[in-house]
DNA sequence: ATATGTGAATGGGTTCACAGCT
DNA sequence: AGCTGTGAACCCATTCACATAT
Protein backbone atom coordinates (compact mmCIF):
# COMPACT_ATOMS: atom_id res chain seq x y z
CA UNK A 1 0.00 0.00 0.00
CA UNK A 2 1.18 3.19 -1.09
CA UNK A 3 0.76 6.39 1.45
CA UNK A 4 2.57 8.84 -0.73
CA UNK A 5 0.63 11.59 -3.03
CA UNK A 6 -2.18 10.25 -5.10
CA UNK A 7 -2.05 11.35 -8.33
CA UNK A 8 -4.96 13.09 -9.53
CA UNK A 9 -5.74 11.19 -12.50
CA UNK A 10 -6.01 8.05 -10.11
CA UNK A 11 -8.97 10.16 -8.56
CA UNK A 12 -10.63 11.06 -11.43
CA UNK A 13 -10.79 7.32 -12.33
CA UNK A 14 -12.28 6.22 -8.82
CA UNK A 15 -15.72 7.43 -9.77
CA UNK A 16 -15.84 5.32 -13.05
CA UNK A 17 -14.88 2.24 -10.64
CA UNK A 18 -17.71 3.04 -8.66
CA UNK A 19 -20.29 2.50 -10.80
CA UNK A 20 -19.02 -0.13 -12.66
CA UNK A 21 -19.32 -2.15 -9.35
CA UNK A 22 -22.46 -0.77 -8.85
CA UNK A 23 -23.70 -1.72 -12.26
CA UNK A 24 -22.23 -5.68 -11.38
CA UNK A 25 -23.68 -5.50 -7.99
CA UNK A 26 -27.18 -4.89 -9.75
CA UNK A 27 -26.86 -8.03 -12.12
CA UNK A 28 -25.52 -10.31 -9.07
CA UNK A 29 -22.11 -10.31 -10.16
CA UNK A 30 -20.10 -10.84 -6.42
CA UNK A 31 -16.67 -11.30 -7.65
CA UNK A 32 -14.71 -9.42 -9.68
CA UNK A 33 -11.00 -9.48 -11.49
CA UNK A 34 -8.72 -6.70 -12.94
CA UNK A 35 -9.53 -8.21 -16.13
CA UNK A 36 -12.95 -8.21 -16.32
CA UNK A 37 -12.73 -4.82 -15.24
CA UNK A 38 -10.47 -3.77 -17.47
CA UNK A 39 -12.51 -5.26 -20.50
CA UNK A 40 -15.32 -2.96 -19.07
CA UNK A 41 -13.68 0.00 -18.82
CA UNK A 42 -11.55 -0.06 -22.07
CA UNK A 43 -8.19 0.02 -19.30
CA UNK A 44 -5.26 -2.38 -18.44
CA UNK A 45 -6.09 -4.68 -15.33
CA UNK A 46 -2.52 -3.42 -14.22
CA UNK A 47 -4.06 0.27 -14.53
CA UNK A 48 -6.65 -0.44 -12.08
CA UNK A 49 -4.66 -2.77 -9.76
CA UNK A 50 -1.94 -0.17 -9.66
CA UNK A 51 -4.84 2.78 -9.09
CA UNK A 52 -6.63 0.51 -6.41
CA UNK A 53 -2.96 -0.17 -4.60
CA UNK A 54 -2.72 3.77 -4.04
CA UNK A 55 -5.35 3.40 -1.36
CA UNK A 56 -5.05 -0.37 0.17
CA UNK A 57 -5.55 -4.14 -0.66
CA UNK A 58 -8.77 -4.78 -1.66
CA UNK A 59 -8.43 -8.46 -3.36
CA UNK A 60 -8.03 -12.11 -3.03
CA UNK A 61 -5.17 -13.01 -4.76
CA UNK A 62 -6.20 -16.00 -6.79
CA UNK A 63 -9.72 -14.56 -6.53
CA UNK A 64 -10.25 -11.12 -7.59
CA UNK A 65 -12.31 -8.33 -5.74
CA UNK A 66 -15.45 -8.52 -3.81
CA UNK A 67 -17.52 -6.14 -5.72
CA UNK A 68 -19.50 -5.27 -2.77
CA UNK A 69 -16.91 -4.89 -0.12
CA UNK A 70 -14.74 -2.64 -3.39
CA UNK A 71 -17.55 -0.94 -4.27
CA UNK A 72 -18.04 0.60 -0.32
CA UNK A 73 -14.50 1.12 0.35
CA UNK A 74 -14.42 3.48 -2.54
CA UNK A 75 -17.31 5.19 -1.85
CA UNK A 76 -16.22 5.86 1.23
CA UNK A 77 -12.57 7.11 0.03
CA UNK A 78 -14.56 9.38 -2.46
CA UNK A 79 -16.94 10.74 0.62
CA UNK A 80 -19.80 8.87 -1.67
CA UNK A 81 -21.51 7.86 1.45
CA UNK A 82 -21.90 11.57 3.03
CA UNK A 83 -24.49 14.36 2.13
CA UNK A 84 -22.95 16.84 0.01
CA UNK A 85 -24.77 19.99 0.65
CA UNK A 86 -25.30 22.11 -2.67
CA UNK A 87 -26.28 24.88 -4.02
CA UNK A 88 -26.94 26.25 -7.75
CA UNK A 89 -26.51 29.80 -9.02
CA UNK A 90 -28.53 30.71 -12.41
CA UNK A 91 -31.65 29.52 -12.85
CA UNK A 92 -32.13 30.57 -16.44
CA UNK A 93 -32.80 27.48 -18.99
CA UNK A 94 -30.00 25.73 -17.94
CA UNK A 95 -29.59 25.78 -14.49
CA UNK A 96 -33.19 24.35 -14.61
CA UNK A 97 -32.84 21.60 -16.50
CA UNK A 98 -29.97 20.87 -14.05
CA UNK A 99 -31.92 21.15 -10.81
CA UNK A 100 -34.35 19.26 -12.21
CA UNK A 101 -32.21 16.18 -13.17
CA UNK A 102 -32.54 13.34 -11.76
CA UNK A 103 -29.06 12.28 -11.81
CA UNK A 104 -27.13 14.46 -8.63
CA UNK A 105 -30.15 13.67 -5.71
CA UNK A 106 -29.33 9.46 -5.54
CA UNK A 107 -25.61 10.27 -5.27
CA UNK A 108 -25.29 12.43 -2.73
CA UNK A 109 -25.90 15.75 -4.12
CA UNK A 110 -28.75 17.75 -2.67
CA UNK A 111 -29.48 20.93 -3.88
CA UNK A 112 -30.37 22.80 -1.08
CA UNK A 113 -30.52 26.57 -2.40
CA UNK A 114 -31.10 28.35 -5.72
CA UNK A 115 -29.60 32.06 -6.54
CA UNK A 116 -30.00 34.37 -9.27
CA UNK A 117 -29.39 38.02 -10.10
CA UNK A 118 -32.54 38.51 -12.40
CA UNK A 119 -34.90 40.56 -10.24
CA UNK A 120 -37.79 38.83 -12.00
CA UNK A 121 -36.91 35.33 -11.09
CA UNK A 122 -37.53 36.37 -7.37
CA UNK A 123 -40.41 34.91 -5.73
CA UNK A 124 -40.35 32.36 -8.44
CA UNK A 125 -40.09 28.38 -7.53
CA UNK A 126 -37.71 26.36 -9.44
CA UNK A 127 -37.56 22.30 -8.63
CA UNK A 128 -39.13 23.22 -5.39
CA UNK A 129 -37.12 25.53 -4.16
CA UNK A 130 -37.36 29.39 -3.40
CA UNK A 131 -35.17 31.72 -5.75
CA UNK A 132 -33.21 33.79 -3.85
CA UNK A 133 -31.47 37.00 -4.68
CA UNK A 134 -27.48 36.96 -4.57
CA UNK A 135 -27.85 39.19 -1.31
CA UNK A 136 -28.93 36.03 0.78
CA UNK A 137 -25.76 33.94 -0.71
CA UNK A 138 -23.21 34.25 2.17
CA UNK A 139 -25.97 33.62 5.07
CA UNK A 140 -27.78 30.81 3.10
CA UNK A 141 -24.22 28.87 1.95
CA UNK A 142 -23.33 29.60 5.88
CA UNK A 143 -26.85 28.15 7.70
CA UNK A 144 -27.15 25.06 5.27
CA UNK A 145 -23.64 23.88 5.87
CA UNK A 146 -23.15 24.29 1.63
CA UNK A 147 -19.79 23.48 0.49
CA UNK A 148 -20.38 22.65 -3.19
CA UNK A 149 -21.51 25.82 -5.68
CA UNK A 150 -22.91 24.59 -9.09
CA UNK A 151 -22.83 27.83 -11.65
CA UNK A 152 -25.55 28.05 -14.66
CA UNK A 153 -24.65 31.70 -15.23
CA UNK A 154 -23.65 33.63 -18.46
CA UNK A 155 -20.28 34.02 -18.96
CA UNK A 156 -19.63 36.83 -18.32
CA UNK A 157 -20.87 36.66 -14.93
CA UNK A 158 -19.40 33.46 -14.19
CA UNK A 159 -16.11 34.48 -13.04
CA UNK A 160 -17.59 37.34 -10.34
CA UNK A 161 -20.29 34.51 -8.88
CA UNK A 162 -17.44 31.99 -8.17
CA UNK A 163 -15.59 34.27 -6.54
CA UNK A 164 -18.40 35.47 -4.29
CA UNK A 165 -18.86 31.22 -3.99
CA UNK A 166 -15.84 30.92 -2.79
CA UNK A 167 -15.70 33.66 -0.35
CA UNK A 168 -18.97 32.84 1.32
CA UNK A 169 -17.09 29.34 1.88
CA UNK A 170 -17.87 27.12 -0.93
CA UNK A 171 -14.86 24.83 -1.49
CA UNK A 172 -16.09 22.97 -4.89
CA UNK A 173 -17.24 24.30 -8.08
CA UNK A 174 -19.52 22.77 -10.60
CA UNK A 175 -18.87 25.56 -13.60
CA UNK A 176 -21.33 24.93 -16.40
CA UNK A 177 -20.25 28.79 -17.95
CA UNK A 178 -17.65 28.32 -21.09
CA UNK A 179 -15.02 30.25 -19.38
CA UNK A 180 -11.86 28.85 -17.94
CA UNK A 181 -12.38 30.64 -14.21
CA UNK A 182 -10.05 31.25 -11.57
CA UNK A 183 -10.41 30.32 -8.34
CA UNK A 184 -7.72 29.64 -5.20
CA UNK A 185 -5.41 26.73 -4.58
CA UNK A 186 -7.81 25.24 -1.61
CA UNK A 187 -11.24 25.03 -4.01
CA UNK A 188 -11.35 22.53 -6.27
CA UNK A 189 -13.20 23.36 -9.66
CA UNK A 190 -14.88 21.19 -12.66
CA UNK A 191 -15.68 22.98 -15.62
CA UNK A 192 -18.52 20.83 -18.03
CA UNK A 193 -17.97 22.22 -21.56
CA UNK A 194 -19.79 20.54 -24.02
CA UNK A 195 -18.14 23.03 -26.68
CA UNK A 196 -15.05 22.70 -25.89
CA UNK A 197 -15.63 18.70 -26.01
CA UNK A 198 -17.00 18.95 -29.74
CA UNK A 199 -14.42 21.09 -31.09
CA UNK A 200 -11.57 19.11 -30.25
CA UNK A 201 -13.22 16.47 -31.65
CA UNK A 202 -13.97 18.24 -34.85
CA UNK A 203 -10.31 18.08 -35.29
CA UNK A 204 -10.50 14.10 -35.65
CA UNK A 205 -13.47 14.13 -37.61
CA UNK A 206 -11.46 16.25 -40.05
CA UNK A 207 -8.30 13.48 -40.31
CA UNK A 208 -10.84 11.07 -41.10
CA UNK A 209 -11.66 11.59 -44.97
CA UNK A 210 -10.38 8.25 -46.52
CA UNK A 211 -9.18 7.24 -42.72
CA UNK A 212 -9.14 3.16 -42.46
CA UNK A 213 -12.47 1.76 -41.89
CA UNK A 214 -11.81 -1.65 -43.15
CA UNK A 215 -9.03 -3.29 -45.50
CA UNK A 216 -10.48 -4.21 -48.49
CA UNK A 217 -10.38 -8.09 -49.16
CA UNK B 1 7.46 22.48 -37.11
CA UNK B 2 6.90 18.62 -35.84
CA UNK B 3 4.66 17.18 -38.51
CA UNK B 4 4.63 13.71 -36.36
CA UNK B 5 2.05 12.55 -34.05
CA UNK B 6 0.09 15.35 -32.52
CA UNK B 7 -0.73 14.11 -28.48
CA UNK B 8 -4.40 14.11 -27.81
CA UNK B 9 -3.74 16.59 -25.00
CA UNK B 10 -2.39 19.08 -27.06
CA UNK B 11 -5.54 18.77 -29.40
CA UNK B 12 -7.93 19.00 -26.31
CA UNK B 13 -6.31 22.27 -25.03
CA UNK B 14 -6.40 24.18 -28.88
CA UNK B 15 -10.08 24.83 -28.63
CA UNK B 16 -9.64 26.67 -25.25
CA UNK B 17 -6.74 28.89 -26.95
CA UNK B 18 -9.05 29.52 -29.67
CA UNK B 19 -11.35 30.63 -27.02
CA UNK B 20 -9.22 33.11 -25.19
CA UNK B 21 -7.99 34.34 -28.63
CA UNK B 22 -11.89 35.35 -29.11
CA UNK B 23 -11.80 36.84 -26.06
CA UNK B 24 -8.22 39.51 -26.71
CA UNK B 25 -9.62 40.19 -30.37
CA UNK B 26 -12.89 41.07 -28.70
CA UNK B 27 -11.41 43.18 -26.38
CA UNK B 28 -8.85 44.44 -29.04
CA UNK B 29 -5.47 43.39 -28.15
CA UNK B 30 -4.09 42.52 -31.65
CA UNK B 31 -1.34 41.40 -29.92
CA UNK B 32 0.05 38.58 -26.85
CA UNK B 33 2.99 36.53 -26.35
CA UNK B 34 3.05 32.88 -24.52
CA UNK B 35 3.24 34.73 -21.20
CA UNK B 36 0.22 36.13 -21.17
CA UNK B 37 -1.45 33.64 -22.42
CA UNK B 38 -0.34 31.47 -19.87
CA UNK B 39 -1.59 34.24 -16.99
CA UNK B 40 -5.15 33.99 -18.26
CA UNK B 41 -5.02 29.79 -19.08
CA UNK B 42 -2.91 29.25 -15.51
CA UNK B 43 -0.39 27.49 -18.01
CA UNK B 44 3.36 27.67 -18.32
CA UNK B 45 4.19 29.73 -21.31
CA UNK B 46 6.50 26.73 -22.38
CA UNK B 47 3.56 24.60 -22.69
CA UNK B 48 1.74 27.10 -24.48
CA UNK B 49 4.74 27.50 -27.36
CA UNK B 50 5.52 23.62 -27.19
CA UNK B 51 1.58 22.76 -28.08
CA UNK B 52 1.29 25.73 -31.33
CA UNK B 53 4.95 24.15 -32.14
CA UNK B 54 3.18 20.94 -33.47
CA UNK B 55 1.16 22.98 -35.79
CA UNK B 56 4.06 25.30 -37.22
CA UNK B 57 5.53 29.02 -36.80
CA UNK B 58 2.59 31.21 -36.04
CA UNK B 59 4.73 33.96 -33.79
CA UNK B 60 6.91 36.52 -34.54
CA UNK B 61 10.31 36.61 -32.42
CA UNK B 62 10.78 39.34 -29.87
CA UNK B 63 7.00 40.30 -30.91
CA UNK B 64 4.57 37.60 -29.91
CA UNK B 65 1.84 35.85 -31.99
CA UNK B 66 -1.09 38.14 -34.13
CA UNK B 67 -4.18 37.38 -32.52
CA UNK B 68 -6.72 37.50 -35.17
CA UNK B 69 -4.36 35.38 -37.12
CA UNK B 70 -3.52 32.58 -34.59
CA UNK B 71 -7.04 32.14 -34.00
CA UNK B 72 -7.18 31.87 -37.60
CA UNK B 73 -5.20 29.11 -38.23
CA UNK B 74 -6.14 27.15 -34.84
CA UNK B 75 -9.71 27.68 -36.03
CA UNK B 76 -8.51 26.30 -39.25
CA UNK B 77 -6.59 23.23 -37.90
CA UNK B 78 -9.75 21.95 -35.99
CA UNK B 79 -12.11 22.86 -38.67
CA UNK B 80 -14.22 25.03 -36.95
CA UNK B 81 -14.45 27.41 -40.07
CA UNK B 82 -16.68 24.30 -41.63
CA UNK B 83 -20.46 23.83 -40.36
CA UNK B 84 -21.13 20.82 -39.05
CA UNK B 85 -24.05 18.53 -39.03
CA UNK B 86 -25.32 17.56 -35.88
CA UNK B 87 -28.51 15.59 -34.43
CA UNK B 88 -29.75 14.50 -31.90
CA UNK B 89 -31.25 11.56 -30.06
CA UNK B 90 -33.34 11.98 -26.90
CA UNK B 91 -35.43 14.64 -26.35
CA UNK B 92 -36.75 14.36 -22.83
CA UNK B 93 -35.67 17.19 -20.24
CA UNK B 94 -32.38 17.16 -21.09
CA UNK B 95 -32.39 17.06 -24.61
CA UNK B 96 -34.99 19.59 -25.21
CA UNK B 97 -32.17 21.86 -22.75
CA UNK B 98 -29.83 21.03 -24.95
CA UNK B 99 -31.37 21.41 -28.50
CA UNK B 100 -32.33 24.85 -26.92
CA UNK B 101 -28.74 25.98 -26.04
CA UNK B 102 -27.71 29.19 -27.68
CA UNK B 103 -24.01 27.97 -27.68
CA UNK B 104 -23.69 25.45 -30.15
CA UNK B 105 -24.90 26.81 -33.25
CA UNK B 106 -22.59 30.23 -33.19
CA UNK B 107 -20.11 27.68 -33.04
CA UNK B 108 -20.92 25.72 -35.95
CA UNK B 109 -22.50 23.05 -34.65
CA UNK B 110 -26.32 22.64 -35.97
CA UNK B 111 -28.55 20.62 -34.76
CA UNK B 112 -30.45 19.33 -38.34
CA UNK B 113 -32.61 16.54 -36.92
CA UNK B 114 -34.57 15.39 -33.45
CA UNK B 115 -35.16 11.77 -32.90
CA UNK B 116 -36.78 9.73 -29.81
CA UNK B 117 -37.94 6.18 -29.45
CA UNK B 118 -41.06 7.26 -27.38
CA UNK B 119 -44.41 7.05 -29.55
CA UNK B 120 -45.93 9.75 -27.37
CA UNK B 121 -43.28 12.55 -28.66
CA UNK B 122 -43.93 12.07 -32.19
CA UNK B 123 -45.17 14.57 -33.86
CA UNK B 124 -43.99 16.96 -31.83
CA UNK B 125 -41.65 20.01 -32.27
CA UNK B 126 -38.23 20.71 -30.18
CA UNK B 127 -36.27 23.87 -30.83
CA UNK B 128 -37.98 24.09 -34.09
CA UNK B 129 -37.28 20.24 -35.33
CA UNK B 130 -40.21 17.96 -35.42
CA UNK B 131 -39.11 14.76 -33.44
CA UNK B 132 -38.60 11.58 -35.71
CA UNK B 133 -38.86 8.36 -34.89
CA UNK B 134 -35.70 6.25 -34.72
CA UNK B 135 -36.43 4.33 -37.59
CA UNK B 136 -35.84 7.36 -39.83
CA UNK B 137 -32.09 7.64 -38.03
CA UNK B 138 -30.10 5.89 -41.17
CA UNK B 139 -31.88 7.71 -43.70
CA UNK B 140 -32.05 11.62 -42.26
CA UNK B 141 -28.30 11.36 -41.10
CA UNK B 142 -26.99 10.22 -44.91
CA UNK B 143 -29.57 12.43 -46.39
CA UNK B 144 -28.50 15.59 -43.86
CA UNK B 145 -24.38 14.74 -44.13
CA UNK B 146 -25.11 14.23 -40.05
CA UNK B 147 -21.02 13.49 -38.85
CA UNK B 148 -22.06 14.26 -35.11
CA UNK B 149 -24.87 12.84 -32.97
CA UNK B 150 -25.82 14.19 -29.33
CA UNK B 151 -26.89 11.51 -27.18
CA UNK B 152 -29.49 12.25 -24.59
CA UNK B 153 -31.11 8.95 -23.67
CA UNK B 154 -31.35 7.20 -20.25
CA UNK B 155 -28.72 5.06 -19.55
CA UNK B 156 -29.73 1.62 -20.25
CA UNK B 157 -30.30 2.98 -23.94
CA UNK B 158 -27.07 4.62 -24.64
CA UNK B 159 -25.59 1.90 -25.19
CA UNK B 160 -27.70 0.65 -28.06
CA UNK B 161 -28.46 4.47 -29.53
CA UNK B 162 -24.92 4.82 -30.35
CA UNK B 163 -23.99 1.75 -31.70
CA UNK B 164 -27.36 2.74 -34.55
CA UNK B 165 -26.24 5.98 -34.90
CA UNK B 166 -22.30 4.75 -35.64
CA UNK B 167 -23.61 2.81 -38.34
CA UNK B 168 -25.63 4.93 -39.89
CA UNK B 169 -22.58 6.78 -40.40
CA UNK B 170 -21.99 9.08 -37.40
CA UNK B 171 -18.00 9.69 -36.49
CA UNK B 172 -18.67 11.47 -33.82
CA UNK B 173 -20.80 11.19 -30.11
CA UNK B 174 -20.75 13.71 -27.54
CA UNK B 175 -22.66 11.40 -24.71
CA UNK B 176 -24.51 13.03 -21.80
CA UNK B 177 -25.85 9.30 -20.35
CA UNK B 178 -23.68 8.72 -17.29
CA UNK B 179 -22.07 5.75 -18.65
CA UNK B 180 -18.70 4.62 -20.75
CA UNK B 181 -20.00 3.51 -23.94
CA UNK B 182 -17.74 1.41 -26.88
CA UNK B 183 -17.17 2.59 -30.08
CA UNK B 184 -14.94 1.65 -32.73
CA UNK B 185 -11.82 2.90 -33.27
CA UNK B 186 -12.69 5.45 -35.90
CA UNK B 187 -15.59 6.79 -33.70
CA UNK B 188 -14.70 9.62 -31.75
CA UNK B 189 -16.77 9.86 -28.23
CA UNK B 190 -16.63 12.92 -25.26
CA UNK B 191 -18.46 12.22 -22.37
CA UNK B 192 -20.32 14.56 -20.80
CA UNK B 193 -20.51 13.83 -17.00
CA UNK B 194 -21.26 15.85 -14.61
CA UNK B 195 -21.76 13.54 -11.77
CA UNK B 196 -18.23 11.84 -12.26
CA UNK B 197 -17.16 15.60 -12.00
CA UNK B 198 -18.56 15.89 -8.58
CA UNK B 199 -17.25 12.22 -6.97
CA UNK B 200 -13.81 12.82 -7.81
CA UNK B 201 -14.66 16.58 -6.66
CA UNK B 202 -15.41 15.09 -2.83
CA UNK B 203 -12.23 13.42 -2.56
CA UNK B 204 -10.36 16.63 -2.23
CA UNK B 205 -13.45 18.57 -0.34
CA UNK B 206 -12.80 15.19 2.30
CA UNK B 207 -8.45 16.10 2.42
CA UNK B 208 -9.45 19.51 3.06
CA UNK B 209 -10.76 19.53 6.92
CA UNK B 210 -8.16 21.33 8.40
CA UNK B 211 -6.04 22.63 5.17
CA UNK B 212 -3.84 24.98 4.79
CA UNK B 213 -6.11 27.78 4.52
CA UNK B 214 -3.88 30.95 5.40
CA UNK B 215 -0.56 30.25 7.47
CA UNK B 216 -0.92 31.83 10.70
CA UNK B 217 1.41 35.34 11.53
C1' DA C 1 -4.02 -22.76 -11.21
C1' DT C 2 -5.28 -18.13 -10.78
C1' DA C 3 -5.21 -13.33 -9.89
C1' DT C 4 -3.40 -9.68 -6.74
C1' DG C 5 0.16 -6.22 -5.36
C1' DT C 6 4.24 -3.84 -6.54
C1' DG C 7 9.15 -2.62 -7.62
C1' DA C 8 11.35 -1.82 -12.08
C1' DA C 9 11.22 -0.51 -16.78
C1' DT C 10 9.09 1.99 -20.19
C1' DG C 11 6.89 5.66 -22.52
C1' DG C 12 5.12 10.11 -23.12
C1' DG C 13 4.10 14.82 -21.74
C1' DT C 14 6.02 18.98 -19.49
C1' DT C 15 9.58 22.09 -18.41
C1' DC C 16 14.16 23.95 -19.20
C1' DA C 17 17.25 26.69 -21.39
C1' DC C 18 19.17 28.63 -25.16
C1' DA C 19 19.87 29.42 -30.15
C1' DG C 20 17.86 32.34 -33.43
C1' DC C 21 15.01 35.80 -35.35
C1' DT C 22 13.01 40.64 -35.19
C1' DA D 1 16.27 43.78 -25.76
C1' DG D 2 12.45 40.63 -26.30
C1' DC D 3 10.03 36.54 -27.39
C1' DT D 4 9.56 32.50 -30.24
C1' DG D 5 10.75 27.70 -31.50
C1' DT D 6 12.81 23.45 -30.04
C1' DG D 7 16.16 19.73 -28.70
C1' DA D 8 17.38 17.93 -24.23
C1' DA D 9 16.39 17.02 -19.54
C1' DC D 10 13.17 15.95 -16.42
C1' DC D 11 9.20 14.08 -14.32
C1' DC D 12 5.29 11.43 -13.82
C1' DA D 13 1.92 7.96 -15.35
C1' DT D 14 1.43 3.48 -17.50
C1' DT D 15 2.89 -1.07 -18.35
C1' DC D 16 5.63 -5.06 -17.35
C1' DA D 17 6.73 -9.04 -14.94
C1' DC D 18 7.08 -11.72 -11.11
C1' DA D 19 6.96 -12.75 -6.19
C1' DT D 20 3.12 -13.81 -3.30
C1' DA D 21 -1.06 -15.44 -1.57
C1' DT D 22 -5.16 -18.65 -1.91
Amino acid sequence: MNSGEVPDVVVLRLPLYVRVLSQLLHRGDNVVSSDQLGALLQMTPAQIRKDLSYFGRFGKQGRGYDVKFLREKLRGILGLDLKWPTCLVGVGRLGQAIINYPGFVPEGFDILAAFDSDPEQMGTTVGGLAVQPMSCLDETVAAKGISIGIVAVPSAQAQSVIGRLVKAGVHGILNYAPVAPQVPADTVIRNVDPVLSLQSMTFYLMQDRGAPLAAMP
